[in-house]
DNA sequence: CCGAAGCCGTCCG
DNA sequence: ACGGCTTCGG
């Protein structure tokens, strides 16, 4: 569910893509949705217990779909129950015998329709019928994973641990899980989806004073969706969206907030909500999550303190598990509820892959037929490695014939893209393989391989295992109160927190890391972070980079490994944002202007780097990774309000103090340094009006405030003339088609155009998905803008 | 203006 | 189940 209303509102900086703009990208995909809306197609089925594999085709289907623009899905499955969701689950199991009841005395007087409508509200999608699409994922070694608990949380690490470019869901609780590119609205017809990325949080279209992101934190804007509702955590009636907005910048801190409205007294509100709150906040910030790489479970987001969760909160994020139950869970091998091994509620159904995934299938030295994929399999050890395995092409020719399969690329050409998948897929895997190998260090307790680049560390799992991070201030959770909160400054602002995703894992491609992480330390006073990059990182995708030669090898490069001082831990970070890496010589540090521009598209101007005069400068150097949002234009008001975000809450608990959230990796001697500059109040004001001034640019140059948008990818809705744009892009697309949009004309699903699985299931055919293609891309125009 | 409650469609052929 | 959309009430 999500927070209430947060699509809505964040409409002005939805962004309609088409899939192709993600070509080459690896994006994680929220299956429980597919799995609901696929189970809608068999409900009755499901409910009776037919034996049926309609909602396995739905999924492979989409899967299928998003392989053909050659973007690589990465399923992400829901796992266990999680004690801080509401026990619901009996009430619920109540409804659903209820209306199997009903359905069936309906089904028994031959009123199928009608059953079916109670059917409907019976189906309840199970992990064994994960089971069932996992089959084919595997068959087709499409990458996958199942969440020991929530999969929003497991999404989120993937993210942050640069395996996947971004996330396509129907949860917006994916923003307040602090996730960077998130995709909604997977339109399979118009092959179209909208993309909110955090790093558009700071565009002044949200609203110039009305609730304006601008300068807010991951954490602020946290708390601002949690107290206005959220899964965890009861809510507090009257309070939506907006007015937490409001409440938020004039008080602060989430006590405060409380404090006010109690005073206030016209809400009521629950008892020991501020500990309610505190504890739902830990499950955004440290729900656990698996690690393919440790194969093992860790927190979303380090504690703290290492492990300073009680007993109580520990439940409460999810329990750990064993390494091996938590690895087979995670593979689809024991379920995730009962922790007994899979039961294969469809014995039957063997998918084989007919024909190899495009973008092996023609790989001269791939063999064609889906058997070398089983021998693959069964000669690996398990794992996601094998997904990530796929090249066997030759070195790294960048030009490869685009020799797609079957229909792929005819007419298309988008083909080239092959080969940029693949290097994108060998940069995963050799990030996986990192992980791994940190892994089996940590097993061994060795020391380390090291010398390549990664450089080995001693590494030693996890970092969480250190137990001081410093900093941190940021994410702080919750807040404890403090009478006077300090105004100045915030800690918490930036960063919010997330540490590195686990401890050992690598984020490299991350963009983002807005804010936060930069490795420098950035010295905004007002601290925020996420927005900081909202300019700078318009989500380029990586395909666009692709192409760049420097970039497979690149990502890899520039880590810098960091050790505690009890050696344990180690902090990798990438020495440059990850989204541009490509454009950037591997080594280079620094960040300049001049790189961000070129993006494929031409039309993104990106700000980034520029060098705003101040700031960064004195810093030394660091380079920004953009304008820094967190300086936004404007609004002193908001500034200096959101400046003041909560010192408070760090000062008081150790805890809470070394809560570093940041997320990416971080490396903490940056941090350190970041705390002493935002303790450093003096903020040259020419730099910030300097910097505004830059960003300003920056999204003007974004938004085409009257400049040329070039290519114009599609504009946030709010932005002027969207409408134009639409069009302009449409017919970029396909000048010779204009279609209307028509939702009724689906397209010919005739047994031909389908594939047929040996046991008889069926999938669409690529022609038939070239077709439709072609046919519907006209249709942009369709989009439904908020009008 | 804001939030809450209620209704609708989801898929398929 | 869940978001989107509409309507209703403060
Ligand atoms: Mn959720």
């Amino acid at each position: 569910m999500g927070i209430q209303g947060l699509l809505p509102l964040l409409k002005p900086i939805q962004i309609h893509r088409h899939l192709s703009d993600f070509a080459g990208q690896t994006l994680a995909v929220d299956a429980y949705v597919w799995l609901h809306r696929g189970a809608y197609a068999c409900a009755t089925e499901l409910a009776t217990g037919r034996p049926t594999t309609k909602y396995v085709d739905f999924c492979i289907h989409r899967v299928r779909l998003l392989r053909h623009y050659n973007i690589l899905p990465f399923l992400v499955f829901d796992g266990g129950p999680l004690p801080a969701k509401g026990g619901t689950e009996k009430d619920r199991e109540k409804k659903r015998a209820e209306s199997l009841d009903r359905a069936n005395s309906l089904a028994a007087q031959g009123k199928h329709t009608q059953a079916r409508e109670h059917y409907v509200k019976c189906v309840d999608v199970t992990p064994q019928m994960a089971f069932q699409v996992i089959k084919v994922l595997k068959a087709e070694s499409v990458p996958y994973i199942v969440a020991p608990y929530e999969a929003d949380a497991q999404l989120a690490y993937l993210e942050r641990a640069g395996l996947v470019d971004g996330i396509i869901t129907e949860d917006s609780d994916l923003l307040v899980f602090g996730c960077k590119n998130v995709l909604f609205k997977l339109d399979i017809v118009s092959a179209t989806i909208t993309s909110i990325s955090r790093s558009d949080f700071g565009s002044p279209s949200l609203g110039e004073d009305s609730l304006s992101l601008i300068g807010w934190s991951d954490c602020q804007f946290r708390w601002m969706a949690m107290l206005s509702g959220c899964d965890y955590l009861p809510s507090i009636p009257g309070i939506g969206l907006k007015t937490a907005w409001t409440l938020l910048r004039k008080y602060k801190t989430v006590q405060n907030v409380i404090r006010a409205i109690r005073l206030e007294g016209k809400k009521s509100i629950p008892h020991r909500y501020l500990d309610a709150f505190k504890l739902a906040e830990k499950v955004f910030l440290h729900q656990r999550v698996y690690d393919p790489g440790l194969e093992r479970l860790v927190h979303l987001t380090d504690c703290p303190t290492g492990e300073d969760l009680d007993e109580a909160t520990a439940a409460y994020v999810g329990k750990d598990l064993d390494p091996s139950l938590a690895k087979k869970i995670a593979e689809g091998d024991a379920c995730p509820i009962s922790l007994l091994p899979m039961e294969d509620i469809n014995p039957s159904f063997v998918p084989k892959s007919v024909r190899s995934l495009p973008l092996r299938a023609q790989d001269p030295n791939t063999p064609v037929n889906g058997k070398a994929k089983g021998k693959e399999k069964a000669t690996s050890s398990g794992g996601l490695l094998n997904f990530f395995t796929p090249l066997p092409k030759a070195t790294t020719s960048p030009k490869r014939p685009a020799t797609h399969p079957t229909s792929v690329g005819r007419a298309s050409g988008k083909r080239t893209l092959v080969d940029v998948m693949d290097e994108d897929m060998a940069v995963k895997k050799k990030r996986l393989e990192e992980l791994q190998r940190k892994r089996a260090v940590a097993l061994s307790s060795s020391r380390f391989f090291g010398g390549g680049n990664a450089d080995g560390s001693p590494i030693a799992g996890s970092s969480r295992l250190s137990p001081v991070r410093k900093h941190s201030k940021e994410n702080t959770p919750v807040l404890e109160e403090v009478e006077h909160p300090p105004e100045a400054e915030d800690l918490v602002a930036q960063e919010d927190g997330y540490i590195s995703p686990s401890p050992s894992l690598s984020r490299q491609l991350t963009p983002d890391l807005s804010s936060p992480v930069r490795p420098q330390p950035s010295k905004n006073p007002i601290g925020h972070e996420d927005d900081g990059d909202a300019v700078s990182s318009p989500v380029l995708p990586r395909s666009h980079r692709t192409t760049n030669p420097t970039y497979s090898i690149q990502p890899m490069l520039p880590m810098d490994v960091e050790r505690t001082a009890d050696g344990a831990r180690i902090l990798v970070r990438e020495s440059e944002s990850p989204c541009r890496t490509t454009h950037h010589a591997p080594s280079t540090q620094h960040i300049f202007p001049t790189d961000v521009e070129r993006t494929a598209d031409g039309a993104r101007i990106l700000v980034r780097g520029s060098e705003s005069p101040s700031r960064e400068q004195q810093m030394d150097e660091e380079p920004l990774d953009g304008p820094d949002l967190r300086f936004n234009f404007d609004d002193e008001e908001l500034s200096s309000e959101i400046g003041g975000w909560d010192d408070d809450t760090q000062k008081e608990n150790e805890i809470l103090e070394d809560t570093p959230p940041c997320s990416f990796p971080r490396d903490t001697r940056n941090e350190e340094d970041e705390d002493r500059f935002l303790y450093n109040e003096d903020l040259a004001e020419e730099a910030m009006a300097a910097v505004r001034a830059k960003v300003a640019d920056g999204w003007r140059a974004k938004f085409g405030f009257g400049a040329d948008r070039g290519a114009g990818r599609e504009q946030p809705t709010s932005m002027l003339k969207r409408r134009k744009t639409a069009s302009s892009e449409h017919l970029r697309r396909s000048p010779a088609r204009r279609i209307k949009p028509r939702r009724s004309e689906p397209y010919p699903a005739t047994r031909k155009n389908v594939d047929v699985f040996e046991d008889n299931t069926t999938s669409l055919s690529d022609d038939l998905i070239e077709e439709l293609v072609d046919n519907t891309r006209g249709r942009l125009e369709a989009f439904r803008y908020n009008r």
